[in-house]
DNA sequence: CACGTCCTTTTGGTATACCGGATTGGCGAC
DNA sequence: GTCGCCAATCCGGTATACCAAAAGGACGTG
């Protein structure tokens, strides 16, 4: 594996951990005396974290992406015909056996479980779908989509509540899916994405107080 | 500007005129050597144009991207909910000053007019849409995808008929958002995206012996 | 003439040197 | 003590040197 890939990949994963805090600047010194490698691969990898939204340019300088209440907001939007449309696809495309891997994937999720598990399976559940569809584009757009919203997802408050209603909702979406139900699977699916957002926005901004003061950079809104 | 940015723009011009052909080998010498600048540059250069498809890998090496069949088929499923979701959000926020600089857009295209102008309004335009309805992302995804039909499309024969009827379903999804009909306007985008989907395929299909004879590689379907 | 084989060349990947501009820190004048 | 100026430092942008791997070609052998 390149230089650049495994930096790429180390300093992604020090930023969506939090390890890294939102709005912190970044020197390319530092980056590469972090993980080592010279400052070439380095800058490769900080643009392709660029493309990825998680790394912005503050004038000249490099600083890890902010999290974004109104990003959050324009996400959603964007999001929501993206998802009904894979669900649309997924419901002509999807053989059964695709559907029984992604509902093992849900069940793995209850109660004891890690946090982590559950918060990469609420993001692997939607990136599946859209492989269901079949459509490469609609795939990468849901990833992108998931990578920006890593973050607030996972500084988001989860009562039991909230899980619950978030998993009642991906099984519904599945549910449609396997009996075939275009309409009603981009219906839910939409519905969810709404219900995602408002959840998020509303943690988000009650706890904006508390995030602050671990020095994340909250913005928007 | 940086000199990163000036060999973008003008590989990336030299790409989109055809200029060097789809599935042609690149050399980051040869592109030194051609636009001046040392390879830092264009190397980062060519993986922004690789981040917009028209440039990828082959092994090691880049190529230009070819025109692929699949992608125009797949772009436009995943092009007809970003339009129909601009356009009913453009419904909503669209002032009508907006829209009438869209119109004369649309105007300025008249038989006469160089095909340079036709074809870029005819990306202007749906740029423009998504703008309208105040999305980043619904913006940069609309953009991404004209930009990887620029090529098919300048490759496109046009004819008097297709010319007016593109033109003709512009023009009846701009008077949906003057008259605030968000369904209507979500209709006509996404039959234009299909129509124009058809009429793209269509012409390539039956042109492909012309076009592998000027050395363009054409895959897919 | 066909097929290997070896050597040269070329390629992308990486490390590093150098530059100009921006920032910072400290020192001195007031 | 405060303000301003200058020098040292640090940053990203660029150029370039070096490397290993792959590709290409020349030559010799069957």
């Amino acid at each position: 594996m390149s230089q650049m890939l495994l930096i790429h990949d180390q300093l992604r994963e020090t930023i969506l951990s939090l390890d890294i805090g939102p709005g912190e600047r970044l020197t390319e010194r530092w980056v590469e005396a972090r993980f080592q490698g010279s400052r070439t691969p380095v800058r490769a990898a900080l643009m392709r974290l660029e493309a990825e939204g998680l790394v912005q340019r503050d004038g000249r300088n490099w600083i890890v992406a902010p999290i974004d209440l109104n990003e959050i907001a324009s996400l959603a939007e964007f999001r929501e015909p993206l998802e009904a449309t894979a669900v649309r696809l997924a419901c002509a495309r999807a053989r059964p056996g695709d559907l029984d891997a992604i509902e093992a994937m849900l069940d793995a999720c209850r109660p004891g479980v890690p946090r982590e598990v559950w918060h990469q399976v609420g993001t692997d559940f939607h990136v599946a779908l859209a492989r269901l569809a079949g459509n490469v584009f609609l795939v990468r757009a849901i990833e992108g989509v998931m990578t920006r919203l890593a973050r607030p997802r996972w500084l988001e408050v989860w009562t039991e509540a909230s899980r619950a209603q978030a998993w009642a909702e991906h099984r519904r979406i599945l549910g449609c899916i396997r009996r075939q139900e275009p309409d009603a699977a981009a219906r839910e699916a939409a519905e969810h994405v709404r219900d995602t957002r408002d959840r998020l926005l509303r943690s988000l901004e009650e706890d904006r107080r508390g995030l602050r003061a671990r020095g994340f950079v909250l913005v928007g809104r």
